[in-house]
DNA sequence: CATAGAAGTGAGTAATCACTCACAAATCTA
DNA sequence: TAGATTTGTGAGTGATTACTCACTTCTATG
């Protein structure tokens, strides 16, 4: 792993443990191996590196998220959004830590912002038309219910990763939109 | 009101909007209208102000979720569970957005978590007892994935508040645990 | 009124932090 | 090998920040 690699992969585990502002670039470099100046030459200066983690980040999503945008039929694609979500946030802990933290910080947010935006208008969408064709009555809120029961276990994972019933929930969840009629109006 | 409410106040809302770690104290106190020191006569240091606030917070939680305590119907006091937790988010923005923010901090959560985490159980024990009168297979993962859903609906409504269609998701989702037949095993 | 304690001030301080820069070492290219 | 470019260093710097403290003003009480 080359200098520059290492700088990121240290970031992101202390921006995630310990939150951006309270990791100093001074320990990024002590723990990274590297001098401090470095970070500056690669990244610029701290933002820089925080968007570069979340760049990286994000670059993993897409590819992840591609592969299943073929029509499948709706009830197997919303099950495979569940599975797929949940294996992201399981498989990149702090990385998701770190988006998390992020979304509550609106100053940062300024670049990610409109690319994420399209991403989740785009999810939404898919999801929304899965759920028309099987009939849901409101087909918008049922994307939206889903990606609040997903962002809620996830966050909850996130805090207590050793003690919360990730697998259970997942396959309760799927479970759930199985056996859901969706047919809600004669 | 006492200055010394005029700093909480003013703490709150700047916590809220900027984070605890980008609002300066000399910011609190000016725009408090109070000198920078008056702060810490009165509340010792900036993490001693951060737990007024979250005890203040917390005691209006307790209040509101007390009434309810008393034993309704299983899908009633479900009901009401959901209405009085969006209901508290509605009213309490700031301190909500700041407590989400928290919930990442592992280091400021110290003296606040053994109190959460008793309340968290106490909520959940008496929404599996719930789930388990209606018959449901699994009353503990139904009062884990209810939380997570009012979780993720009230973190996706912080996020936008002015655009998330709070009030459609509430009857949204009480009435999906009105229909729910909750009887999944013959 | 006298006086004790609480409320309030704001200049000062030590520490921390992101970032710079002059320079050195390593790597590449011709 | 000579020169050019990239990679790497670490001491230094200015700005910011939480917090202190000697002092003043207000308020309550006998």
């Amino acid at each position: 792993m080359t200098n520059k690699e290492q700088i990121l992969h240290t970031a992101l585990r202390l921006f995630a443990e310990q939150g951006y502002d309270r990791t100093p670039t001074s320990q990024i470099a002590r723990e990274a191996g590297v001098s401090e100046g470095l970070i500056f030459r690669h990244y610029g200066n701290k933002a820089g590196l925080l968007a570069a983690i979340l760049g990286a980040g994000k670059a993993q999503v897409d590819e992840s998220m591609q592969p299943y945008a073929r029509d499948l039929d709706p009830r197997a694609a919303i099950a495979q959004h569940i599975r797929e979500s949940i294996r992201l946030v399981r498989e990149h802990r702090p990385f998701w830590r770190l988006v998390h933290q992020m979304r509550h910080q609106a100053a940062v947010q300024q670049a990610a912002e409109p690319e994420i935006d399209h991403f989740h208008r785009d999810i939404a969408t898919r999801l929304s038309a899965n759920f028309r064709r099987l009939g849901a009555a409101q087909p918008e809120l049922e994307a939206l219910l889903l990606f609040a029961q997903i962002d809620g276990i996830t966050l909850q994972y996130l805090e207590a990763p050793d003690s919360y019933p990730l697998d259970a929930m997942q396959h309760f969840l799927i479970q759930k939109y199985h056996d859901e009629p969706f047919l809600d109006q004669p």
